[in-house]
DNA sequence: CACACAGTTCAATAAGAAATGAAATCCCGG
DNA sequence: CCGGGATTTCATTTCTTATTGAACTGTGTG
């Protein structure tokens, strides 16, 4: 919730396979990932991707992370989905090789775009429901209610107007 | 997870005590909430008090919404804690009144000083520690690494700078 | 001062989300 | 076109988080 800031800084040294520097890049990608609501073990995945000098295949994450195929497997596919992470070609190996993107601004902008953006078309759908259901409310609350409707209008439209801010901010 | 962009449209009509702009209003805020970590209920609560046109008691909220005085009580005091809520005084009224406060960016602003910021200062110090660690590096490794590091502090950096500015945009 | 009503807290439970692992699918090399 | 490793998928299990409801606290009133 929204009280729980300083959460998890334990991770009980899962087989101490993991040096000092790859638990301070895991720690602090399985929070940033939490703000975005995503799992855990994406943020270990990248986490130890991010730190990684050398690409690495889903064995190894399996292996130094203790988790199992398939959340490597779907870990990978999600990070992969918004350009976090990106598959290298390793000569005359036969496995996939991944390393994580380093460019930030590539992937938040496709948060943006793939997560606030339809939201806030979505709101917007809501709200021209709630204006055509006016009509059949009391006229006390009508012109309440009315204001009220029109006040979401603002905050979605200036919504709507700082992303593309928001993007070139990135960029 | 990130693919599950357009969710939850039904919302199985309770005990039919809410009226069609209400489930929108409803509707909207939980998504809007649930983007930020937070609970269905506390959605609920603030998109009820959004669109009524007077102040409600919990007893109001619990009833309409059938949730447990609990989840009424404690999703009010999470509201206040960022502002999203107030309570007013009703004359000669024994219980507590609440209503929305519709400054978003009050409370918007209150989300990035208490989530965010503290996050990128723990992540600073994380940066720190991973620094300092870089010496047992093997040194083939330890080029490539702090390279790592130094990204991630630009991007620290540039979050913390952006604060600001994300700050005076909302006001 | 005690009763009744309003609100809070918290242990127990229910609901929901993520992780597991076995089965299915996909390739590449022979 | 077969065999086998690599990857994906998905039903089941495990874990986490939200919700409930009952006990507790606080407070104003007669």
């Amino acid at each position: 919730m929204l009280s729980d800031s300083q959460t998890s800084q334990p991770l009980p040294a899962k087989g101490s396979k993991l040096g000092p520097i790859e638990m301070e890049a895991i720690e602090m990608f399985i929070n940033f990932f939490r703000l975005l609501g995503l799992p855990k073990s994406i943020g270990e995945i990248y986490g130890l991707l991010f730190v990684s000098p050398r690409p690495l295949t889903m064995d190894d994450l399996m292996h130094r992370l203790n988790i199992s195929l398939g959340a490597a497997s779907q870990g990978l596919k999600t990070l992969r989905s918004f350009g976090a992470v990106k598959a290298v070609y390793s000569p005359g190996e036969r496995r996939d090789h991944f390393v994580a993107d380093l460019e930030l601004s590539r992937f938040a902008s496709t948060f943006l775009k793939e997560q606030i953006l339809p939201r806030i078309e979505q709101a917007g759908q809501r709200a021209e429901r709630m204006e055509a259901a006016l009509a059949s409310l009391p006229d006390a609350e009508r012109q309440v209610t009315r204001a009220r409707i029109n006040e979401l209008r603002r905050w979605l439209d200036r919504g709507r107007s700082m992303l593309p801010v928001a993007l070139k901010l990135l960029a």
